[in-house]
DNA sequence: AAAAATAATGCAAACGATTGCTGCAAACGA
DNA sequence: TCGTTTGCAGCAATCGTTTGCATTATTTTT
């Protein structure tokens, strides 16, 4: 039952190709490349000989060959900008599992400081990957243009392009501001701010509406702003140091994304000797698992970064297989977690068991 | 002087490709391939003909057919075991733009919970990356056997395997060790204790030998020691609670990298209500983005990720043109950053201007 | 037992480039 | 003037697959 002619085992030179594997077994070259095709025709017996053999030889098709033939590269290259913000590692991390497991790779491609990731798309797009993922808070609308005439399609994570038809995954941005404004509301905040990340991106502007309608909804009218240009520590930690020079000061701090936060909170600390929660509360946004350690404790609406994964790999299977998805945009909500960086509730109450408006 | 025919621009459905070109152009598919090599010979005139139209066209050569005809790929994989301590991705970034000035393209897996780097490897290979980077702390003698048979180079980084000739970029942790330990004892510590990261990993090895000996040398004997089993947060948390219950308590702690640091100061904080650096003074090793922080400030000594980054796109560069690199191992020394979670110095004392062995 | 349907395999044409070799002008040297 | 060199471009083979169609072997139907 041997299928390996005696001594052809070891010739010498030469990857070992489909070519070398036939003519040792004595099938042609279209029956190994059956072999290696989940749904083709071919016998069950034949299969497993090839299987076995290629095995034994270390034999895989030639992915180069493959994606000249079939036309697809089953790449799908990734454009990240914020390395240095925790959230896209994470980020980062679930989304190369959760395409590796469904059969995809992952070509990296990071922004460098100075440019933006208009900069770096034609890069991205000249290996053609089927598809490109922009996780990177700004890009301008041509990028659309761009990769649609190289053939590939764009998916924007973490941000959304009101001017384009896009697809993009994003967690409910002003559901979490929303949320966050309750919170602060309802453990007696009275003088709401919101510390901004970068101007003009998508996420600090829906997380700025959502925080801001729900206060107003709740009759605190005017809710302070102080910009904070990047989504970083350094932007919290200055961003913190103008805020609270105005008089009078907030008691509560809503920052765009975790990493401001405890830039925030450290400058309250060190720089205006304040306590947290005990003089103003401070919350973020992401869930970052930095916000977890004991010594943040930083109360924080999670982003759903599981099902946002699934969404964006479901999303990229589906239109591969040619089901063009209807749904261009999922928007997905997370949760509220308390914790010890914001004053806590009068009494047994939960913030989810109060009505939405009262 | 237009190289366009007229009418032919705007064919219908397939990509463009060289032959496409070369029709519209009048000239042969060879032609337009040498208009992209840069040293083909090639009439100057002729080659700007081609670039321009291409330009116009938005063609680009495929590169599955270059890769598939020149069994090169441009492509270098890289395999990261642990992207939750900063020190990763800090080192992805870096890595990530070097390459793409040196013109390679990056492939990026990552190693699930539960699974070593070795799991990965026969993926990371079977895209037939010209080069694999391990950024991970474990990994067996037989990867390189694995990776030599589908040619492929392997080579690690920030670990070294003692068994094998595989190309390694690491900083030199043993002098890290003993730079942290000369500080230690330059600044009155004499309880000196040691956080280890993972039990086998080179670095956690080199590290623990470079601080020990120093020790020794100078006449501190018992050094002690506690296992971490990670690099990670947790561990320095849980591994600082283990070893703050022994007596004597030790009165300076080098932990294993900065992260562990990081757990272990908030451990000696809020579990023992523990004054760092007065009661403990604890150095890391690493120097992460974080460890700058005002909350932490944290001594620490450096890896020169910078060089250590330029060696290694050196290494790629050299054994791709064939020059077989000699030096199979870099090993770059990196410099203590003294920072606030650490005693001062007696007087106006610097560390540096101290005898090496008084 | 012959005809028809089915199953398994082989043939050969793609996919889109690179490159050694050949051919042809024009330029050069004697 | 003729032979030789030089500069440029084209021919055609090649890389390692996939896949529609033709072909053969096997089974089922009548």
């Amino acid at each position: 039952m041997d299928p390996k002619p005696a001594g052809k085992t070891d010739r010498p030179g030469k990857r070992i190709n489909a070519k070398r594997l036939a003519e040792d077994l004595d099938v042609s070259i279209s029956t190994i490349s059956r072999a290696f095709n989940k749904d083709a025709v071919i016998a069950q017996e034949t299969r497993s000989r090839i299987l076995d053999y290629a095995d034994q030889l270390g034999y895989r098709p030639n992915p180069y060959a493959q994606s000249l033939i079939t036309q697809k590269s089953r790449i799908v290259g990734i454009i990240v900008s914020h390395l240095e913000n925790p959230f896209y590692p994470e980020a980062l991390r679930g989304l190369s599992e959760a395409l590796r497991e469904a059969g995809w790779h992952l070509m990296l491609f990071t922004v460098p400081f100075g440019k933006t990731p208009d900069d770096i798309l034609p890069l991205a797009i000249s290996y053609q990957p089927e598809f490109v993922i922009v996780m990177a808070v700004t890009v301008s609308s041509r990028a659309q243009e761009v990769a649609e005439r190289a053939g590939t399609k764009l998916i924007y994570f973490n941000r959304r392009d009101p001017d384009s038809s896009t697809f993009y995954v994003i967690c409910d941005n002003a559901h979490g501001g929303g949320m966050i404004a309750d919170h602060f509301i309802d453990t007696g905040c009275r003088r709401l701010a919101y510390i901004a990340g970068f101007q003009n991106a998508s996420t600090t502007l829906d997380r700025w509406r959502g925080f801001r309608d729900r206060c107003i909804e709740r009759g605190l009218s005017d809710v302070w702003r102080e910009e904070g240009y990047s989504f970083s520590y350094e932007a919290g930690y200055s961003a913190a140091m103008r805020l609270m020079n105005r008089r009078p000061r907030p008691d509560a701090v809503f920052c765009a994304s975790d990493i401001i936060a405890l830039g925030c909170i450290e400058a309250l600390r060190t720089e205006f000797g304040l306590r947290v929660p005990e003089d103003v509360s401070v919350a973020g946004l992401d869930n970052i698992e930095m916000a977890a350690w004991p010594s943040h404790s930083l109360t924080t609406y999670s982003q759903p970064l599981d099902r946002m994964i699934e969404a964006t790999v479901r999303l990229i299977e589906e239109i591969s297989i040619g089901a063009e998805s209807e749904k261009v945009a999922w928007q997905i909500k997370g949760d509220i977690i308390v914790r010890k960086s914001t004053r806590p509730l009068p009494d047994g109450k939960d913030t989810a068991t109060l009505p939405d408006k009262p």
